[in-house]
DNA sequence: ATGGTTGATGAAACTGGTTACATGTGTCAA
DNA sequence: TTGACACATGTAACCAGTTTCATCAACCAT
């Protein structure tokens, strides 16, 4: 038995006796090749090789002070919302050499906080989060680390930390322009849970705010499809049949478009259905989703950058706003003439 | 000016020296509070507060020997079969005080085995990827740092990682083997890009060696709704007309299902559409989409804990066999009675 | 009074790299 | 022949923690 067949990995040093040079020799071969001469290169890329010697990512990062990744935090990785934002981010990230952590939150502050810093303790140079509503734990943890840490889907210039997100309550405007220039004017408005969802409360206030002569019925459900179906039902039974139904989020409008056509409702023949975020599969319902397009992959991609510029210059960014367009397809139609 | 506002991070010397301790007091504090008496503790945290220290995860590492985080190297984020294994993966291994750094790989090989270098990099402790195709480098990566990996999406026990997955095969089998008992035997196959990626060529070739009497006739389309549509069209111009679509991805199901809704095909009633996947939205479909339930949320809770499990214990877990279940929902329906 | 045990703490070695500085050699111009 | 300088390499300090072992006081039973 030789020592070598040790359970114990090789470190520099040994490395470094095996091919007969010093510790900084072998680091050079690593980091400044160029700086060694070709056949020292050589004896200690062998050495190397021949004890399967692989640098450590800790003492690296002791003494660079990086470890190359970011933490992200979002609600849910179920709504494709997110999922999207993360592959531009990851895909972003990964031309400044940068790697994502991902941890959801389920728009629990608390376990926000928990999981950033978890997030934290192994080690992120900074967090990418989602929204504006944080516990005052995250707060002091990022204060205390001197963290960079950049907040998403929302955009005001004023938060205390960089946004770079869309206006939630234009984009919510925007769906409901588009429907009062239809000649809508009873509208039903489907949302998910209000509470601890500053992206959501942003949007209904955005409604009520510049709330048409029409007069506006909220329906609250889960943040589902299943949740949509709930809402297309419950609208149904309302006395007053809406002409239109603006849901805040495109997996809402699913669900309703769902149930709608379930229970023989037609659209946009007999109600218009309007969606917001503009998800892949909305062009693809039944019908067409008029829409809202939230520039979510753009944001990922937005968001990658700026944490990686203040990571790597420490010079922290400004915020970001990103336009948020009117997708009209074609489940959106001129108010029946019923009303008329 | 005081020395205490310099931009340098306090150390554990700093908060000894601020606290009248020595650093190993200090280190145990934060590690074993219990051995320390309550005067000295209270002294080293207010000497850790006022100095706003935070513990580098790095010289932590360096000792312990564990960053505490894996690596995930999934195809794409964009499918909600991946995001949702990762969200379930990710809650699991939060469960074992692992965080999750998730890579993207287009379905690349090279790209694949890139990304777990950068992984490896950056200290990931363990590898879960997708599938059984992968680049030599792969292998000789993980061969030479030891580095524990199990790869998801895919059964097979003899495979050189521990598997944990579903049989492909077989789940194309069942999906198959619904249309054939409700009397289909002109049945089109829809599938994704089957090069490098071998859960579509395994339900591919599940099919062929099963295949009934019947004829088979296969449609590659880009893995997406467009592509999905693309099939609905070109499945549509063939001179002879299957009864039923077979799609061996929910997502390729939904475009189909579009496509033909836009055409005005009737499903089930002029062809039976069956997916396979399962996804979260392929219930609310119209119609509803039959499938074959992949179980992506256990498999990604399975996955956590098998390379949980290896990285803390070092022992090799063994391979998981995962069932697949047929359901049947309103897209199929027995042949139509013009074949009879 | 003495020896044994426990509890709290400190000194210093240790983890595995990077890097500032020192050293030694060879080349070339003065 | 010598001084200047570049180049290759080594020595040792350093990063920020953990951990082993030693020390010392207090307490208790003999």
């Amino acid at each position: 038995m030789q020592r070598n067949t040790s359970r114990k990995r090789a470190n520099l040093r040994d490395v470094a006796a095996a091919a007969g040079v010093s510790v900084a020799t072998v680091s050079r071969v690593m980091n400044a090749p160029e700086t060694v001469a070709e056949a020292t290169r050589k004896k200690v890329e062998e050495a190397m090789n021949s004890l399967h010697w692989v640098p450590s990512a800790a003492a690296r990062a002791i003494n660079t002070g990086r470890t190359r990744f970011v933490g992200a935090l979002v609600p849910t990785l179920d709504n494709a919302i997110f999922a999207r934002m993360l592959a531009s981010m990851e895909s972003r990230l990964a031309t400044h050499r940068l790697s994502l952590v991902v941890a959801t939150t389920d728009n629990d502050p608390a376990r926000e906080a928990e999981k950033a810093k978890g997030l934290v303790d192994i080690g992120a140079e900074g967090l990418v989060v989602s929204g504006i509503t944080h516990a005052p734990e995250f707060y002091s943890l990022i204060e205390r680390c001197q963290l960079p840490a950049v907040s998403t889907s929302f955009y005001d210039p004023h938060y205390q930390l960089p946004t770079i997100g869309y206006d939630n309550a234009a984009a919510a405007r925007t769906a409901l322009a588009h429907l009062t220039d239809l000649g809508h004017s009873r509208i039903a408005v489907v949302h998910g849970p209000s509470a601890s969802n500053d992206r959501t409360q942003a949007r209904i206030a955005g409604l009520e705010s510049h709330s048409p002569k029409g007069d506006l019925s909220f329906y609250e459900v889960p943040l589902s499809i299943a949740g949509g179906c709930e809402a297309g039902r419950n609208v149904l039974q309302a006395k007053k049949q809406p002409t239109a139904i603006l849901c805040l989020s495109d997996v809402l409008a699913s669900g309703v478009l769902f149930e709608l056509q379930r229970q023989g409702v037609s659209v946009p023949q007999e109600k218009s259905v309007m969606g917001l975020d503009d998800l892949a599969g909305s062009a693809h319902l039944f019908p067409e989703l008029s829409t809202v397009h939230l520039p979510v992959s753009r944001m990922g991609a937005a968001a990658a950058d700026a944490i990686a510029a203040w990571v790597e210059t420490q010079k922290v960014p400004g915020a970001y706003l990103l336009r948020s367009d009117l997708v009209i397809r074609t489940s959106t139609a001129a108010a029946a003439s019923v009303d008329c």
